[in-house]
DNA sequence: AGCATCTATGCAAGCGCTGTCATCCATTAT
DNA sequence: ATAATGGATGACAGCGCTTGCATAGATGCT
C-alpha cells in the first residue's frame, strides 16, 4: 500500500506523446511535428493539439526526444569554480545564450583539477550534449583523446595562450599578454621594484600565464621583479590582505605589487588602507579582471578588465552556430576577445 | 561528400553497448549489469567487460539508461541570478553534493521573474529530473500546479516564511527573523532613527522580507523607519554607494542605515569612507549574507551571516534521499538553517 | 476528364539502453 | 547418482519519442 502527502493529487500521471494523441483525435507523429512546429499542418489540427496539449499540462519527455532524434538540447559547461564571481558571470552569459536558444547547461565544477576536469567531462558526455564548453586550454591527454574521439562540438573559454592546438574553438583572452601590459603601464607610470602576491598558483593556469608575461615584460623594461608571495589555497580578499602583509614585512622597499586577480588586490588595498599606507604614493597595487568592486573603492583599482560576461556569450553562441560552420574555414577557430587596461587610481 | 578537420581522427565513431559487447564476447545485458554494477558478475568476465569498455573509449549513452529505466541523474537547479555571489556558493554546494552521488546539475536562471521560472522549470521538467532545487517559495500558480501534478521532488531553497504550503521540503531560514534580529541589534546599539538603502525589492522577495521583519521590529522597540531609499535595478556596490548618498542628501539625521544586502552595505561603506562619515559614530551601517568582503573590510561590517554553501548542500541532500523519505513523516518538509548575526564595526 | 502536385496525416521502425524471465551449468545435498 | 540450489548469462520486450515512407484527399494544369 501506498501512502500519498495530500498535498499530491495524483500518482504522477506518467502523461505521454499517445494522451495527447487521443484526446486531439490525431496520431502520436502529428502531435509531435505540431508541437516541434516542423511540416505542413492544418491550422485546425494545430489548435486542436495545442489545446489538448495544454488541457493535460503536457510536459514532452525530452530524453526519449533526444535519444530518438540523436542529439539532446544539453550542453556541457565545465567551470573551474564558483567561489569566484568571475565564473559565475561566465556561466551567466553562456546560460543565457543558450537559453535563447532553447538548449540548457548542465555544469560541473572541477576545483581547477584536472583529472576532475576529465572525469566530469566524461560524465557530461554520457548525455550526448550539443557541445561542451570549458574553461581553459589545459586539459590532460586522455581527455583531449576523448573529446576529439567522440566528435563532440567543444570550446575553450578564456584563455587562448598555449601550444597545444585547439580541441574545436576558443573564445577568451591571452593572459600572457595581459600581464605584460600591466607591466608595461606600471613601468610607464615610474614603477621600478616589484613585487608579487598570488595565490595557489600550480592550480590556476591562468593567473601563471599573467604572472609569466608580467615578468617577462619587466625584464624587457629593466625593471626588477623582486619578490613573490605566493598564499595558499584559492584566491580570496583575505587571502590577498594576509600575503600583501607577508611579502611587505620581508620587503620594505617595493614600489609596487601585481595581484594574481582582482580579489587578492583588494585585499592588498584593505590592508594598505588599515595600515596608512597611501597607494599608489608609497606603493601602487594592481590586479586583474576589472571586478566591479574594484571600481567601486574609494580609490578606483588599477586592473585588467576582461569581458566574462561576453565570453560566456561568444562561447554558447560557438556551439550554436556549430553546424553551419563545421565545414566553413573561414570562421576562425579563436576568438580574441581582448582585454582593457584599467588605469584606476592605486598606481 | 564531407570533409573533416585534419584534427578529427574518427568519424564521431557512434559507439554503443553493443561493440563493447561483441569485443568482450558477451551480451549486452551483461555489459550493461558489470557497468552498473549490479548483479552476479564472474569476475573474468568483470575484467574483460571493464578491459573492452576502455579500449574503446566507450562512454554510455545516459539519455537511453534514463530513458530505459525511468528516472534521470539530472536535477534541475533554478536560482534567480548569478550577478551576485551568493547564488553561486549556493549553486556550489547543490553541485559538489550531487557529483559525489553521481547525479548533474541542469541549471536555469530567472533574472527574478516568476514567469520565467515557470518557463524554466518547465523546460527542466522535461529533461525528467530527479528533482528540482529551486530559489524562494513564491510562485506562480501555474507553476504550483505543474509540480504538484508532476510528483517530482522539489525543493525550494533560502526562505521559509510564507503562507503558503511547501511544495515539497524547504531548506533555508526566515528572512523576516534576520530583519528583525537586526532591528533588535541595532536598537540594542542605542541607534534610534533609521533609514533603508535597497535595491529593486517589488523583484528581491526576500530583500522585501527582510525590511518588513526589519521594519515591524523597529515599531515594536519604539524605534522609527524614518526614509527608504529603492535604487533601481539588481544589487550592486555602486547601487548601494548611490542610494546612501541620495538617502543622506535629503535625510540628514539618520543614525544608522540598514541595506538590502551586503553588496549595497559594501558600496554604503564606501560612501562613508570617501566622505569622512565615520561608522559607527556618525553613522551605523548593517546589511545581510556575511559575505567575505564585507568581513575584511577595515571595519568589520555589521550584518547576518546566511550558511549559503550549506543550503545548497542540504537542497540536493533532500532529492537525494527524497526516495526514503516519501513515506517517512518523521522528517521535517522544512530545514530552517538559521543565521548568525555578526557583530561587526561598522553598527 | 485525367494526371501530376501538393498538403496533411498515419504507420512503423528504430534510438541505445534496462529489467524481467528463462536458461544453463556447476555445486552441494541427499 | 540424482535432485535441488544458486550463480552467471542471454533473449527480448519495451521506455517515449522522431522520422522516412506511404497514403489519401485536394488542387492545379493541359
Amino acid at each position: 500500500m501506498t501512502i500519498r502527502h495530500e498535498t499530491a493529487p495524483m500518482p504522477a500521471a506518467p502523461l505521454r506523446l499517445a494522451e495527447v494523441a487521443a484526446r486531439a483525435g490525431v496520431s502520436e507523429s502529428t502531435v509531435s511535428r505540431v508541437l516541434r512546429n516542423i511540416g505542413p499542418i492544418a491550422e485546425a489540427t494545430r489548435v486542436a493539439v495545442l489545446k489538448a496539449a495544454e488541457e493535460l499540462g503536457y510536459v514532452p519527455n525530452r530524453l526519449a526526444g533526444a535519444l530518438a532524434s540523436t542529439g539532446s538540447a544539453l550542453v556541457g559547461v565545465v567551470v573551474p569554480s564558483l567561489d569566484n564571481i568571475v565564473f559565475a558571470e561566465v556561466l551567466r552569459g553562456v546560460t543565457e545564450r543558450l537559453e535563447e536558444a532553447g538548449l540548457q547547461a548542465v555544469i560541473g565544477v572541477t576545483g581547477y583539477d584536472l583529472a576532475r576536469e576529465e572525469r566530469i567531462v566524461s560524465a557530461l558526455l554520457a548525455w550526448r550534449p550539443r557541445g561542451i564548453v570549458m574553461a581553459g586550454i589545459d586539459h590532460t591527454p586522455r581527455l583531449r583523446d576523448l573529446l576529439a574521439a567522440n566528435g563532440t562540438a567543444v570550446v575553450e573559454m578564456m584563455d587562448i595562450d598555449g601550444a597545444e592546438p585547439a580541441l574545436d574553438r576558443r573564445v577568451g583572452l591571452s593572459h600572457g599578454a595581459a600581464g605584460a601590459a600591466m607591466a608595461a603601464h606600471l613601468v610607464a607610470r615610474g614603477h621600478r621594484r616589484f613585487g608579487y602576491v598570488g595565490h595557489d598558483i600550480s592550480r590556476d593556469i591562468r593567473a601563471r600565464k599573467r604572472l609569466d608575461g608580467f615578468a617577462a615584460e619587466l625584464a624587457r623594461r629593466g625593471a626588477v621583479l623582486v619578490a613573490e608571495e605566493m598564499v595558499a589555497g584559492p584566491s580570496s580578499v583575505a587571502a590577498g590582505r594576509a600575503g600583501l602583509a607577508a611579502l611587505l614585512a620581508a620587503h620594505r622597499d617595493l614600489d609596487a605589487v601585481y595581484f594574481s586577480n582582482d580579489d587578492m588586490a583588494v585585499g592588498g588595498y584593505f590592508h594598505c588602507e588599515a595600515n596608512g599606507i597611501r597607494m599608489p604614493g608609497d606603493l601602487a597595487i594592481a590586479g586583474f579582471n576589472g571586478l566591479d568592486i574594484g571600481q567601486e573603492l574609494p580609490r578606483r583599482l588599477t586592473t585588467v578588465r576582461s569581458p566574462r560576461y561576453r565570453i560566456g556569450q561568444l562561447a554558447a553562441e560557438q556551439i550554436l552556430t556549430r553546424q553551419e560552420a563545421a565545414e566553413d574555414m573561414a570562421k576562425p577557430a579563436t576568438i580574441d576577445v581582448g582585454f582593457e587596461l584599467i588605469a584606476g587610481e592605486t598606481a
